[in-house]
DNA sequence: CTTGACCTTCCAGTGAGTGGAAGCCCTATG
DNA sequence: CATAGGGCTTCCACTCACTGGAAGGTCAAG
């Protein structure tokens, strides 16, 4: 399979595929004429890349995770770290961007938005006492 | 004033006020010896800049925000616009976490996390039907 | 035989800095 | 007066996870 029809599978764009390759998340097989060649397996891969990445896992956690996959005799716990890490992650995030969200909400509240140039939030941000 | 007296009354490392010279957010004038020398307006410029980076407003964002501070026959719509937009997207943001977060929550909720292989996570990333 | 879609590699750029090297400048101390 | 240290300068490279584009090879259809 060309990597046209292993990035609809997927659903990555070739473009990451080729980068996946690059840093050594997949190796698919090369045709005599320097295709790239994508057996099902790879195809899982890639899915699986896909799906971990949209749950927001950076790339080093993807490459930790597929090794757990790809290992039989791997434990649960190590995956259940890696998750647990990222979960904290996220939580943290969320609760920066709604602070971020709480105080933009205040200030374009109490801002007018009219064509006069009085205006709370460059106020607040040039002098927030 | 140098730049790390600058940089201790803006709140900024003075590696990024570097940059903000470097892309024109800032234009300290020059000592003699080639140091960069601020006055007070520059620190209110550099304070602004930190307070607005600190809400997570773009670099772009705030070259526009600046400008507008500094007009002072400016309307205040287009801040409210900017800021407008921006609260826009870090609600969207947290949506995106908020769902990969309860995901994961349910997947490290689910796994054992013991010695054993079996794992929801990965099981989950592998095949979610 | 040509067209057009696909594939290849390689280079450069994104955002917003951060780290480090090499080398000046200034002040304080012995 | 020499030197040690800290601060300042520039410049280059690196981060993360791609993305865009150029230049050129390959393949199937008409």
């Amino acid at each position: 399979m060309n990597i046209g029809d292993a990035a609809t599978k997927a659903g990555l764009p070739a473009k990451t595929i080729r980068y996946y390759e690059d840093i050594g998340l997949v190796k698919p097989a090369r045709d005599a004429n320097g295709y790239r060649a994508f057996v099902q397996s790879d195809i899982h891969k890639l899915t699986f890349l896909a799906r971990a990445r949209a749950l927001g896992f950076s790339i080093e956690d993807c490459r930790d995770l597929l090794a757990l996959w790809e290992d039989s005799s791997r434990a649960s716990s190590d995956v259940r770290r890696i998750a647990q890490e990222h979960l904290a992650r996220i939580e943290t995030k969320i609760a920066d961007l709604e602070d971020m969200r709480d105080t933009l909400k205040t200030l374009v509240r109490d801002c007018a938005g009219d064509d006069r140039p009085d205006c709370p939030i460059l106020n607040r941000l040039g002098d927030p006492a």
